[in-house]
DNA sequence: GCTTGTGAAGTCATTCACAGCG
DNA sequence: CGCTGTGAATGACTTCACAAGC
């Protein structure tokens, strides 16, 4: 669904007004079917003959994402990854935003890095009710990771994405995304191999 | 199969001899049916009554994922998230090493940033060759990476990684793994405004 | 004409449940 | 006994194929 999002927004801001289930799912290397059922759970928004109304449908897509409100984060973990992470596009531009960045490290406290303030741990609870912190980033090491997913959760964050090589065991109401570096490159390892 | 690779690495750090499915499975949040029909695609290697031998499997999972060479690794775009890839444990420990940095900035080529000297993007085929680079990561802003997934393929390079906000076409044969920042932050923001 | 939305079929992955083995 | 390896059942997705509609 990110993707379908991402491409009706090029769309959109490339002034296209419609689009057909096959232009789209070619743009995006999927079945023309696949996208059309996709599409299907959120009303019937195409138009027979035609297609689909990029606005409209754009809209959808972004409702169904909740994008139509901001969405305030936290980054825990003020290394090179969550420096890189703090400015990068996908995290500050759009409906997401850099609310805090965070670490334990009292060198790195207090100074602004990249454009942040570096906000000690411990002030984590507080900042998340102050700034409506809903979604947290875990780049920290492998072993402070544990202890910082119990921190965000105590503090009432139940959507985390994890980028340290450890498995999350959450309690049920809390969702993570696991985003595993070596993991993408041992799979490619593997197949490239094989060739 | 990079999780089960990892359980085990942990396991034989920590001088566990065996381990039953039922155990590494809990510890990687999995059914214990679906870890035992993975490994069993590796060959019959569980010992009925006792689990399986830790370095055994270890050494299985490892010839599998074709872990048991060295991997050099190219890595397009000197930016911030460049840069921390560069100096991640996942991409320079072990099995992986940062071989190259490229970038197209006269500014960046030449100085050495994060202990890895910049080379011009121009240089990648001569050093693909030179250093048996075999995976690319493509860490540039959306706008470039289609060229620089283009040089890399042009390169010999078959199997990629995607940082870039862009799903990239590519010609039969090579790999991509899309790491996708702001969809993880969608989908969250999905599920989070369903609570 | 062309394109959507969707039953129906097909494919792939997960899980159950148990025979077979150490 | 306990645990693996695996048929068989279940579920989730993908794809086909076509009737319904602009």
């Amino acid at each position: 669904m990110p993707l379908y999002h991402r491409a009706l927004a090029d769309l959109s801001a490339r002034g296209v007004a419609t689009a057909s289930s096959a232009e789209l799912a070619a743009s995006l290397g999927l079945n023309p079917a696949t996208l059309r059922r996709d599409l299907s759970h959120l009303g019937s928004l195409g138009l027979r003959g035609t297609g689909y109304e990029v606005e409209t449908l754009l809209g959808s897509v972004r409702r169904a994402l909740a994008l139509d409100r901001d969405w305030p984060i936290a980054i825990c973990g003020a290394g090179h990854l969550g420096l890189a992470l703090a400015r990068s596009e996908g995290f500050s531009s759009g409906h997401f935003r850099v609310a805090a960045l965070f670490d334990v490290d009292g060198a790195k406290v207090g100074t602004t890095l990249g454009g942040c303030l570096v906000h000690h741990l411990d002030e984590l609870a507080a900042m998340v009710g102050d700034e409506g912190i809903a979604i947290g980033v875990i780049a920290t090491p492998a072993n402070a990771a544990h202890e910082v997913a119990g921190r965000l959760l105590a503090a009432g964050v139940r959507a985390l994405v994890n980028f340290a090589p450890v498995v999350l065991s959450l309690p049920p109401g809390a969702r993570v995304r696991q985003v595993d570096l070596s993991a993408e490159l041992e799979v490619l390892a593997h197949y490239g191999a094989r060739r």
